[in-house]
DNA sequence: CTGAATCCCTGCCGATACTG
DNA sequence: CAGTATCGGCAGGGATTCAG
């Protein structure tokens, strides 16, 4: 399937690494390094949006008018942060901000197409519950 | 509306799908219900315990020693709900509980696995920042 | 043994108002 | 234009206690 490069296991499951046995949400475990990258509402949508191309404050506005000004400005900051988005003052006025996704943000599309791949196989054959 | 096969797609990053224009966090989205299966602390950790075979309570207690008995109780409650788990109660005294990933649970193996593998890159190679 | 009930504390997110 | 500051509501989750 839509199985991507990301490099292949011997095995199915998790990855022989120390990390994978810790016993507590360790912030250095890299599956809680991409759930905080993806983390709060509304974080996923953004980087759907920034998966098309760069976009400025007021396009992210536009695209998803329901986010108020706080989180517009949180989640672009928090992802800057994550090393997700590139974030592009334009010189002169008015201001003009352009987000951009890094390389690692480009390599997010996968990642959400495996949860997106694994929500629409659960909803198209709902367990026995 | 689900209308679709999870099967390969033209091109990368998000599908062709109605639900991919959503502007809010529907729950009808795929990517919100993955998000949602894997949603609160430790999670994931217990998910990682059930892939190596079923646990009954105590045996994810002694393998997650930090957990609470309310979070080591809501948590395969939580997962049950969302179809990733089986909980089979064993007839007879002293009580116990089998927990077993279902077929969808199984197949979080590999989403966790590009969660892995996403936060492993980014550590591996960190932005500019 | 396997949870459920309760209490409290913290952090998220929405709304509104203000600034370089 | 692109944010920051502040406030308040609410849900998540830890600790403790109780129940089948």
């Amino acid at each position: 399937m839509t199985h991507q490069t990301v490099g292949h296991r011997a095995r199915p499951g998790l990855p022989d690494d120390p990390l994978a046995k810790v016993t507590e949400p360790a912030p250095s475990c890299p599956v809680e390094i991409t759930l905080s990258a993806l983390h709060g509402r509304w974080t996923t949508l953004v980087i759907r949006e920034l998966l098309q191309g760069a976009r400025t404050f007021t396009e992210l506005r536009h695209a998803l008018p329901a986010l108020s000004d706080k989180v517009l400005s949180d989640r672009p900051a928090h992802l800057t942060e994550a090393g997700v988005l590139d974030r592009r003052r334009q010189p002169g006025w008015p201001p003009r901000v352009h987000y951009t996704l890094t390389s690692h943000g480009r390599r997010l599309g996968p990642v959400l197409q495996a949860l997106w791949d694994w929500g629409a196989a659960v909803t198209a054959s709902p367990p026995e519950s």
